[in-house]
DNA sequence: GGTTTCCTCTGACTATTGTCAGAGAATGAA
DNA sequence: TTCATTCTCTGACAATAGTCAGAGGAAACC
């Protein structure tokens, strides 16, 4: 990471809190403090706890409290406990609440086209595909990687919806206690490893890897949720797996997946794997990678 | 303007806000508060007025004036008079000022870094890439463009600075008394009309219009200054121009240009103005175009 | 049943971020 | 000189944003 692009990124900043920021007070800033505009958001059509509105918004209990009263005075939310648990209270928006979020929503989209308004198609074109790669990359930037155990809520959150999406991707569908790693159990150490993937603490990726002692390593059960694609989770899954199994000292790594899943095998020709004749005899594995590690940088940059 | 496009702006927004000020807060806002700090910042090396720190941060003059207070009495800047109006007072920084401005600079610094920080190379340099063109589009959008008489201030500057890039790059120098528009009074109304483009309120951009009873409209004087180029400025003006002049009735633009002006050459071709044999004997022409603007739509878009 | 833990709320405080009206000094115009 | 204007400052006031300690009800654990 070099000066010039420091830089650059800090003309953004500048610019872009400096224009959002002017406008958004503009819009939203009219008829009520912004604080209880946010509470009022993060309520939502559905309605939350009030525990998920301070951790959304990581606000002290005691300040959110105070915001519910005004609301709750202004008529815009009820504010009532949880049947199953009554220490819980959950806040639902009342109809005059429903309408102010709605005109909220009104603003927050004008403010949207008022960045755009100025600009001919072209630049409007080109301005909301650079948004689009700023946003999905500092997305990205703020995925965490985590090694965890397999029994994990997560990690089996993960698993579960790997084994779905196999089930209605592969021709023959998906049974996990047919395919070579019936139990993922096989995964916790000191057998193997198992990465799960976070973006703003909710589960959006896993990657399995197996340390065999009398065989190579091998990569199982990567998976990345629909949400979090586009943000080089792959190359970042593969990329972690090989720096940890380099830490254990192997030099070797393979994997075996299905022909369905083209964006995988262009993902794992593009980052050095190369097809080897079948090493298993795995039942949904049309394909099989591997690649050599030893010696490399463990992780980019 | 589409809803996609909305979308993705408000999507941009709200991971942009979120990242960038969660930073902001964790790097700035330990010792001092943000109005502070950016009064501070905006003191800047050289100093500044009192008055230009209102302006440029749009706060209250009693507000600015207690800030200023608190910070002098930290021994950050001092507040003198000006020698030549002594209604006007000058803000400095003393050398703690400085050192406390070169620790704000350097957590912006790594606030700009830690963006950076969880990509690998290839993903920063396409965060960077956006991150310019974001910035460069959404300043293009904040330039406004306003008709003023050409004796105004703003647009005696931006002549003086266009006379000034002609004399330096053109092979023969320039002396605006010997070229076709000895005095920019011409292109007052009625006979003609200046306009004026502004950033932030300052002038970085001029074209002006001549109308002639007898003869085609003819642009006249469109310059940028350099630190706005890049942001589709040119093309912006052009399409101002040519509005006004189907406004005023006129369905045929002329201009003239010298050859050592490449990029003003190659906007006049990509907006579909068309080499002509020369209409004038302007000393300082080469190439002669035309363009027929009738029945177009007035403005892009 | 008793204890601990969880969740929310209230009261008491503080700091920040302003807004407004007017005072007082300096300047410019008539 | 007088008068209006410009610029900054002070005092009074208010809203917003946030912190902290502890009360009290509900659930979970032993």
């Amino acid at each position: 990471m070099n000066d010039a692009q420091i830089e650059q990124v800090r003309r953004f900043n500048r610019t872009v809190t400096e224009r959002v920021g002017v406008l958004r007070d503009h819009y939203l800033g009219l008829d009520r403090p912004i604080g209880e505009a946010r509470l009022l958001w993060e309520v939502g059509a559905e309605g939350r706890d009030v525990r998920g509105l301070r951790e959304r918004l990581s606000l002290d209990s005691g300040y959110v409290s105070r915001l519910l009263r005004s609301l709750e005075a202004d008529g815009m939310v009820t504010v009532e406990p949880q049947p199953e648990d009554r220490r819980v209270r959950t806040v639902r928006l009342t109809e005059a609440g429903r309408a102010e979020r709605a005109r909220l929503d009104e603003r927050s989209h004008g403010l949207a086209g008022s960045l755009l308004e100025p600009l001919n198609s072209a630049q409007r074109e080109r301005l909301v595909a650079a948004m689009a790669e700023v946003d999905r990359l500092l997305t990205a930037a703020t995925v965490t990687v985590d090694a965890v155990d397999p029994g994990h809520p997560d990690a089996e959150h993960c698993l579960r919806s790997c084994y779905e999406e196999f089930q209605e991707r592969f021709d023959s569908g998906f049974d996990s206690t047919r395919s070579l790693l019936p139990d993922p159990g096989e995964l916790r150490p000191p057998r193997g490893l198992f990465l799960v993937a976070r973006l703003h603490g909710e589960p959006v990726g896993c990657g399995g890897l197996k340390l065999p002692a009398d065989a190579p390593a091998e990569i199982k059960r990567m998976w990345v949720a629909p949400r979090a694609r586009g943000l080089g989770l792959g190359r970042r899954f593969l990329a972690e797996l090989e720096a940890r199994a380099l830490e254990h000292g192997r030099d070797l790594l393979r994997l075996d997946t299905n022909k369905t899943l083209t964006a995988a095998i262009g993902l794992y020709h593009s980052c050095g794997y190369e097809e080897i004749p079948a090493f298993n005899d795995e039942p949904y594995a049309h394909h099989w990678f591997e690649k050599r590690i030893a010696g490399a940088a463990p992780r980019p940059e």
